[in-house]
RNA sequence: GGGCCGUUAGCUCAGGUGGUUAGAGCAGCUGCCUUUUAAGCAGCGGGUCGUAGGUUCGAGUCCUACACGGCCCA
C-alpha cells in the first residue's frame, strides 16, 4: 500500500497543475537573474527613498519565496538566494491580471524570478516593486516553520538542505568553514608551500596509529585501505624535492563516533624542509592568529562557557610537566613506572599489562591533563613508543621532538621534527610490529617503500597535521563536530 | 558496548498521579483586505501519539523489546 501524501503536498501538486494550465512551463530554465538579494541589500542600504525614486534602479533576481503577506490585490514577500533575502512588493495593478493569477498559485518555498525597481516602504525597508514575478520551480514539500526554523537535530543532519534554508546560524557556520579553508590556503601559499594531492586508497594504511576502512580493487584484485593519514606520501614528496608541501583533504578512521569524531574528517598536513618542531609551534601560533583575526576580528574567542585567548605565545609544557601540574605527582613519581601505574590504577585509568612506560605516561596524560588544557597549550616531549615517525631528542632518545596542541581540552594539532634516518625508521617500524603481535591493532604497519625513500636522503624536515573540523568548531563555537560537517555520518534511516 | 533523556498534525511545542471526542501557534484550505514584515479579521480541515507486544474495564500516559536520535561514560 502506498503511503498517503500529506494534505499540503497534495495541494501543492494541484497548484503546480494549475500553474501549467495558466501557461507556465512546469520546470522552466530561461530566467537569468542579474542581481543577488543580499548584494542589493548591502549596495543600496544607505540610499534614501527619494534618491531611489529620482534615479530608478532596475533589478532582476531569483530565489525562494520565504514569506508572503497577501492583501488581496497586492502582497509583500521575501525572496531568498545564496546571498541573503530581499522584500518584493507585488501589485495586481502593476503586474497585470494574468501574472497576478499565477502569483496567487505560488507557495512558500517555491522558486521565482523577479524583475522591478527598488524603492523603500513606509517602514523604510528596501523593496523591489515588481513588474514581473515568474514561477521557476515548485516546492512540493512545505518548508519548516518560519519562526523557529528546523529544530529537530536528526533532520538538520539528514536533510541539511532544510537546515541551510531556514536556519541562518547554520549557513553562517559553513560560510566560516569555507573562509577557514581559504585562509589556510592563502597562508601556506604565501609561504611558498605547494598544495598537492596524494592517494586516498593505500596498500598500507600508514602515517598514524588508527584502524582503517578496507575496500577492494576488482581489476587488481587487491584490498586497499582508505587512508588514515597522508603523511608518508607527503614525506616522499619532500625526498623528491618538494621541500614545502601541504595537503588539505579527507582522512578516514574506522573508530567510534562522538561529538569530536566523524569517520571521515578533514586534515591539513604540511611539511617544511630545514625546519624543526619549534619552528612549527611558532608558525602555528601565527596561523591561528591570522585565522581568528579574519573570522572573529580578534584573538579572543568564545568557547561554550569559556573564553579562549589565542594571543601568542602560548603555554609550552612537556608531557611530564603537564601530568605533574594536573595530578599532583612529583617528577620522581612520574619517572617511576610502578608509581605511575599505581596512580593510574587509583584513578581508574585502564592500562594494558603489555604497555611500556611511554604508553603508561601517555594514558595518564590523556585522562588527567588533556581535558584541562582549555587555553592553547603546546605539549612536547612525547615518548618514542607512541611516535614511530618522529625524530628522537638528541639529549634523551626515549623521547621525541614532537608537540601536540590542545585548545578547549581537545587535541587540535600534532607536529614533529621528522625522523629521516632510514635505519632508525626501520627499527621503529619493527618495534611497532612487535606491539602489533602483542595485540595492539593500532600499531603502525611496516612500509618498506617508505624506508627506501628515506634511503635516498630526506632533508631535515618538520611536519604537522591540523584537524580542520575541530579548528572549525573552535572558530565557530560549535559543540559538536556534526555542526561543522555538512553531511555527518549517520546510521542509515529505516522506513 | 553501558547509563540517562527524547520521538505527539507538514513544522515548533503543550498534554500532574491512566479516565469521555488528544490541544495551541505557524503552515494549509475558504472568504475579506493595495505599505505588510511572526500582517490582520471570520470560518474550516488535518493525528497509526516512533514500531511491536504486554498490563488494565480503559494506555499518548504504566511495563518489556526494538528502531532512530541526543548527551555522558568506556
Amino acid at each position: 500500500m502506498v503511503e498517503a501524501e500529506p494534505e499540503q503536498v497534495v495541494v501543492r501538486r494541484r497548484k503546480l497543475a494549475e500553474l501549467v494550465r495558466l501557461g507556465c512551463a512546469p520546470y522552466p530554465n530561461d530566467f537569468t537573474p542579474r542581481d543577488r538579494a543580499g548584494d542589493l541589500a548591502a549596495r543600496w542600504d544607505d540610499t534614501p527613498a527619494a534618491a531611489l525614486d529620482a534615479a530608478p534602479v532596475a533589478v532582476a533576481l531569483a530565489g525562494r519565496l520565504m514569506t508572503i503577506r497577501d492583501f488581496g490585490k497586492a502582497a509583500f514577500a521575501h525572496v531568498q538566494d545564496g546571498s541573503g533575502r530581499l522584500q518584493i512588493h507585488v501589485q495586481r495593478a502593476a503586474v497585470g491580471d494574468e501574472q497576478w493569477a499565477r502569483f496567487k498559485q505560488l507557495d512558500l518555498g517555491d522558486i521565482v524570478g523577479v524583475e522591478g525597481r527598488l524603492f523603500r516602504t513606509k517602514t523604510n525597508e528596501l523593496t523591489v516593486a515588481a513588474t514581473t514575478v515568474r514561477y521557476l520551480a515548485k516546492a512540493l514539500q512545505p518548508l519548516p516553520e518560519k519562526w523557529h526554523g528546523l529544530q529537530d537535530v536528526e533532520r538538520r543532519y539528514r536533510q541539511r538542505y532544510l537546515d541551510l534554508l531556514v536556519n541562518p546560524e547554520s549557513r553562517e557556520v559553513f560560510r566560516k568553514r569555507a573562509r577557514i579553508l581559504q585562509g589556510l590556503r592563502r597562508f601556506f601559499a604565501g609561504r611558498g608551500f605547494l598544495e598537492v594531492e596524494t592517494p586516498m586508497m593505500q596498500a598500507i594504511a600508514g602515517g598514524a596509529l588508527a584502524r582503517p576502512f578496507v575496500t577492494h580493487h576488482n581489476t587488481l584484485d587487491v584490498d586497499l585501505y582508505l587512508r588514515i593519514a597522508p603523511e608518508l606520501y607527503l614525506k616522499r614528496l619532500v625526498v623528491g624535492g618538494m621541500d614545502r608541501v601541504f595537503e588539505l583533504n579527507r582522512n578516514f578512521r574506522n573508530e567510534g563516533m562522538s561529538t569530536e569524531h566523524n569517520p571521515e574528517f578533514t586534515m591539513l598536513e604540511f611539511y617544511q624542509a630545514y625546519a624543526t618542531y619549534t619552528d612549527l609551534m611558532d608558525l602555528t601560533e601565527e596561523l591561528f592568529a591570522a585565522l581568528a583575526n579574519d573570522l572573529a576580528g580578534g584573538l579572543v574567542v568564545p568557547w561554550g562557557e569559556h573564553t579562549i585567548d589565542l594571543t601568542p605565545p602560548w603555554t609550552r609544557l612537556t608531557v611530564k610537566e603537564a601530568v605533574a601540574k594536573h595530578t599532583g605527582l612529583t617528577a620522581s613519581d612520574i619517572d617511576d613506572e610502578d608509581r605511575l601505574r599505581a596512580h593510574a590504577g587509583a584513578c581508574g585509568i585502564p592500562i594494558p599489562d603489555t604497555a611500556g612506560y611511554g604508553k603508561v605516561l601517555i594514558e595518564v596524560f590523556e585522562k588527567a591533563a588533556e581535558p584541562r588544557l582549555v587555553q592553547p597549550t603546546f605539549v612536547t616531549a612525547y615518548p618514542v613508543e607512541v611516535s614511530p615517525l618522529a625524530r628522537s631528542n638528541d639529549a634523551d632518545p626515549a623521547f621525541v621532538d614532537r608537540f601536540e596542541l590542545f585548545v578547549g581540552g581537545r587535541e587540535l594539532a600534532n607536529g614533529f621534527s621528522e625522523l629521516n634516518d632510514p635505519a632508525e625508521q626501520r627499527r621503529r617500524f619493527e618495534m611497532q610490529l612487535a606491539a602489533r603481535t602483542g595485540g595492539d591493532d593500532e600499531a603502525h604497519a611496516m612500509d618498506e617503500d617508505y624506508v627506501r625513500a628515506l634511503e635516498h636522503g630526506m632533508p631535515p624536515t618538520a611536519g604537522e597535521g591540523i584537524g580542520i573540523d575541530r579548528l572549525a568548531m573552535l572558530l565557530t563555537n560549535s559543540a559538536s563536530i556534526r555542526d561543522v560537517i555538512l553531511f555527518p555520518q549517520m546510521r542509515p534511516e529505516r522506513r
